[in-house]
DNA sequence: CTGAATGCAAAGTATTTGCAGGTCT
DNA sequence: AGACCTGCAAATACTTTGCATTCAG
């Protein structure tokens, strides 16, 4: 078990991988894609749809809300980034494309994300899938509680 | 590891824990609140503030829209009821008083979702938040795939 | 009685879609 | 040329909120 200290990968990276999905689609790639794909660079680990909407307010040239959204749905398709919910309402995606998977922790405090691996649960959790006749694919785990930080701060009072 | 077979909790033992927790907040156990009960206990496992409306339409009193809402928050926050997102736009709703807590198998085929429970999964996730300094109240654990019979299907083609 | 609850309609928030014109190959 | 793309605004889906009235304790 490790957190994920991995650098994100390139913006070449991104693009080349990008390109190579879009051409089995018959779909091109396009300035505002090209756009999209850096603003990602700029982002945060985890981001919203708005957020990246907002990178391009008085920027020229810029990209349009409907834009992000159909790009954004074309990513995670491609399988570049990954989309979360932690159940506050709106989609939050993440990069993908050149990181390992792993697993969240959330503070419901402070909303900070933890990320996680262990070998072990990935391995326990295809064991549960296939004793039940299941073929997994994918999975999302999230465990929500308090950081350290946070419990230090609450036992303070 | 089971799967989970349990009968659900009686109107009453459901009224009787939302009483005792309004009390405490001093709200009030209205007629609406009374009517949201049992619709709830017709509902399939997980079911939708929609769903839920949709069950007063053309009865004598209804119960609006608004009214549902607020009460299935407030059953949440009582954890007489669990919200779930198994990313298709919408919370779900399923009764969580009187179950044991359990994780989810969702199969992207046929929508279904199977429920199971594991004390070593349990133990593990502890073990990880601990580890990172965190303490956990609550988790989430969805693993995506292909059921049983989908699996089937799928192969047949 | 009095604070809490309700219904209604309106307002939000997040995301998707129709369409007319622009762009890449 | 033709297929794909884009921006815009409107539409959608889900959920929350303001307010005048009604109700539970």
């Amino acid at each position: 078990m490790a957190q994920n200290k991995e650098p994100q990968a390139s913006a070449d990276a991104i693009l080349d991988k990008l390109d190579a999905f879009l051409r089995t689609k018959q779909l091109k790639l396009t300035s505002q894609r090209r756009q999209i794909v850096e603003k990602m660079l700029e982002m945060p680990r985890h981001f919203t749809a708005d957020d990246l909407v907002d990178s391009f307010v008085g920027q020229r040239p810029r990209v349009s809300k409907a834009t992000v959204y159909r790009t954004l749905s074309l990513l995670s398709e491609g399988e570049i980034l990954e989309q979360h919910d932690f159940g506050e309402g709106h989609r939050l995606f993440e990069l993908a494309l050149g990181r390992s998977h792993h697993d969240h922790l959330c503070c419901t405090k402070c909303g900070k994300i933890i990320e996680f691996f262990s070998e072990e649960m990935e391995n326990l959790q295809d064991k549960i899938a296939h004793k039940l006749g299941f073929h997994p694919t994918s999975h999302s785990q999230k465990i929500y509680g308090t950081c350290r930080e946070c419990w230090r701060e609450a036992k303070r009072d």
